[in-house]
RNA sequence: GGCCCGUUCGUCUAGGGGUCAGGACGCCACCCUUUCACGGUGGAGACACGGGUUCGAUUCCCGUACGGGCUACCA
C-alpha cells in the first residue's frame, strides 16, 4: 500500500456511544497507527431528528478516556474540515447536483406518507420487499417520469422533494471486503437510495461517500450492519466517478449478547447487569440513564484489551497487550469473521490483570473517591499500602472496598462463627501476653513481627490454628484478607494494638453469647 | 419473505487435507497458604448436518440446518 493511510470513525452523535462503536473506534485507531496513517473522527449528525446534546462531548470523552485521541477531527485540527457534516450539507448539495447532471440521480416527489401507504399495499398482496427501484420508480412522482416542465414548476413551488441515486439495471457490483473476501450485489436488488432528504441534509450513503472521497480515507473500516449497503456505496463512487479511488473496505463482526441472540443493544445492560457503554450516561429522561465501565470501576487499558481480542487475536498465545502494543502486531486479515457473544466475565478477568500490573500509588488514587464516597479520608501512604494488599483479590475497583472496608473503620462485626469455634478463656491470658510483647516490639515490620508471633507461639506450647486465625479477625472481623503480618504493619503498632485489645472483650462476649 | 454475512470446547479463539485439534475465560480437583485471593499442576469440554473431491476431510466444493445483519427521507 503505497498511498496514505487514512482512516476515519464516524459516530452518530444520537445516545451514548455503544460498546460496539467503540470497538470499530479502536480498530480503526490500531489500523491508523500500525501504517503511520491518519485517524480521524467525524461526526454524522445528518439526522436532526436524532441529534442528541451532549453525544459529541461524550464520544471524545470516551476516546480521551481510551487514549484513542484523533489525528483529524472536530476539536481535533486538521485539514480536511470541517468534519461535522453538519456542517457540510452545501457541499453535499453541490455533488448531488453533479449527479443529477450525470443523469445518475434524479428528483422524486413521493412523501414519505405515500410511500408508506403504497408499502403497506403492498404488503397487503403480499409482497413484504416493495422498493423503490427500478420497476417501481416508473409508476412514483420523480423527474423520470414527469416533464421537465411540471419538475422544475414542483421546485419552484417550494413543494418537498428528495433527490435519488438511479440505480442502474441488469448488472453487478462486487468489491473486496478485507474481512470477508469478495462480496457481489445484483443491482435488481437495490434501491434507489434517497441521497439527499426532504429537508435538505444527505443520508447517510451520500455523506459517508463524499466525505470520505474528500477527506482521502483509504480504508473503511466499520460494522458488519453497512455491509449490505456498500453496494449502493461501490454505485456512488463510479456515478461520480471516483472508481479509481474507491477505498478499502472492511467490515468488522458485530457484537452479540451474552446469550448470542442478535446483536448487543443498550438495553442488554440492564437485562444483564453488564455495562454496555464505556462512560456512565445521564440524558435527559429518568430512564435514559446507563452506567459505564469506567465507572464500574474498569481500567481503560483493561477495556482496550479485552475489546481487541473481541473478534480479532495476533495468532499468539499472548493476550495481554497495551495499546501501544496492539498497534504493532495489529492487522485486519486475524479479524474473525463470526460474530462475537459479549463475555462479561473475560472482561473482569482482563481488568484485574491490569489492577495486578498497576502500581500501588496509582491504584490508591483511582480508590480513593469510592472510599471517600463511603466518609473516609485515609492518608496517601496508608492507603496505597492497602491497595497493594488487597489489589490481587480485586477484579474491579469497588473490590478496593469490598475486600478491604474494615482498613478504613474500626471492626463492627466479628465472624462470631469462627470465633465461637476458636476462641477459649484460657487462651485470654496467652493473647494479653502476646500484647504486651507487641507493645514492646522495636520495628513493626512483616518479618519481625512474624518471627515475634511464631517464636510467641511456639514458647507457649500454641498451635498456629489456635492463634492466627483469632488475631486476623481481631484485626479484620473476617476471616478473609491479606496477611496478618502484612496486615499488621500496614495498620502499625497503635491501631494494632486498639484492635487488638478491644478483640480480646469482643471475644468473650460472643463466646458466652 | 428477499438479499448479504457467518458457523471449531459453555464463551473468546488458534489451526488447517494426514495434529493427541492448541491457548485463554469459566468450571472441577490437587498443590501452595493459619483465611480469602494470587500463583502452579492436572481434568472435563469443540470441528452443525448431508453429499461430493481425495488414498485421506474439521480444513476444499455444493447443498441443508441454524444464527446474525440489512431490507426508512436512521445511522
Amino acid at each position: 500500500m503505497s498511498q496514505k493511510i487514512r482512516v476515519r470513525f464516524a459516530p452518530s452523535p444520537t445516545g451514548p456511544l455503544h460498546i460496539g462503536g467503540v470497538r470499530t473506534a479502536l480498530y480503526n485507531y490500531l489500523f491508523a497507527k500500525k501504517h503511520n496513517g491518519v485517524f480521524c473522527l467525524r461526526i454524522e449528525d445528518t439526522d436532526q431528528a436524532r441529534y442528541v446534546a451532549g453525544a459529541e462531548d461524550y464520544i471524545k470523552e470516551t476516546l480521551g478516556w481510551l487514549g484513542l485521541v484523533p489525528d483529524e477531527g472536530p476539536g481535533y485540527g486538521g485539514d480536511f474540515g470541517p468534519y461535522r457534516q453538519s456542517e457540510r450539507k452545501d457541499i453535499y448539495l453541490k455533488y448531488a447536483q453533479e449527479l443529477l447532471k450525470r443523469g445518475k440521480a434524479y428528483y422524486a416527489f413521493d412523501t414519505p406518507e405515500e410511500l408508506d401507504a403504497r408499502r403497506k399495499m403492498e404488503a397487503e398482496r403480499g409482497n413484504h420487499s416493495f422498493k423503490y427501484d427500478a420497476h417501481s420508480r416508473k409508476e412514483m412522482k420523480n423527474s423520470l417520469t414527469l416533464s421537465e416542465e411540471e419538475v422544475q414548476k414542483r421546485i419552484s413551488a417550494g413543494e418537498p422533494y428528495v433527490i435519488r441515486l438511479l440505480v442502474p439495471e441488469n448488472d453487478t457490483v462486487t468489491f473486496e471486503d478485507l474481512v470477508r473476501g469478495q462480496v457481489t450485489f445484483e443491482t435488481s436488488e437495490l434501491d434507489d437510495k434517497v441521497l439527499i432528504k426532504a429537508d435538505g441534509m444527505p443520508t447517510y450513503h451520500m455523506a459517508n461517500i463524499v466525505d470520505d472521497h474528500l477527506m482521502e480515507i483509504s480504508h473503511v473500516i466499520r460494522g458488519e450492519e453497512w455491509l449490505p449497503s456498500t453496494g449502493h456505496h461501490v454505485l456512488l463512487y463510479k456515478a461520480f466517478g471516483w472508481g479509481d479511488s474507491i477505498p478499502h473496505f472492511a467490515h468488522l463482526p458485530l457484537i452479540l449478547k451474552p446469550n448470542g441472540k442478535g446483536k448487543l443493544s443498550k438495553r442488554d445492560g440492564a437485562k444483564f447487569g453488564i455495562p454496555v457503554f464505556p462512560l456512565d450516561w445521564k440524558g435527559e429522561g429518568e430512564d435514559d440513564h446507563y452506567p459505564g465501565f469506567r465507572e464500574y470501576g474498569f481500567l481503560p487499558e483493561a477495556v482496550i484489551n479485552f475489546l481487541a481480542f473481541l473478534g480479532w487475536n495476533p495468532g499468539t498465545d499472548e493476550e495481554l497487550f497495551s495499546l501501544d502494543q496492539l498497534c504493532q502486531v495489529f492487522s485486519l486479515d486475524k479479524i474473525h469473521k463470526g460474530g462475537a457473544r459479549f463475555d462479561y466475565e473475560k472482561a473482569r478477568w482482563y481488568n484485574q490483570q491490569y489492577i495486578q500490573r498497576t502500581d500501588d500509588g496509582k491504584l490508591a488514587s483511582l480508590v480513593r473517591p469510592i472510599v471517600e464516597a463511603k466518609g473516609f479520608s485515609p492518608d496517601d501512604g496508608f492507603l496505597t499500602k492497602v491497595c497493594g494488599l488487597l489489589k490481587e483479590r480485586c477484579q474491579v475497583l469497588p473490590d478496593f472496598w469490598e475486600n478491604g472496608f474494615w482498613f478504613f473503620d474500626e471492626v463492627k462485626e466479628y465472624d462470631t462463627d469462627n470465633v465461637k469455634k476458636r476462641w477459649t478463656p484460657e487462651l485470654k491470658g496467652h493473647f494479653e501476653k502476646l500484647i504486651a510483647r507487641l507493645a514492646e516490639a522495636e520495628t513493626f515490620e512483616t518479618p519481625e513481627l512474624e518471627s515475634m508471633v511464631k517464636a510467641f507461639i511456639n514458647d507457649n506450647g500454641l498451635k498456629m490454628g489456635q492463634v492466627l486465625p483469632l488475631l486476623r479477625i481481631a484485626l479484620a472481623g473476617t476471616m478473609k484478607g491479606p496477611g496478618v503480618f502484612e496486615t499488621m504493619e500496614v495498620f502499625g503498632k497503635e491501631e494494632t494494638l486498639k484492635r487488638l485489645k478491644k478483640a480480646l472483650a469482643a471475644f468473650d462476649d460472643i463466646a458466652e453469647a
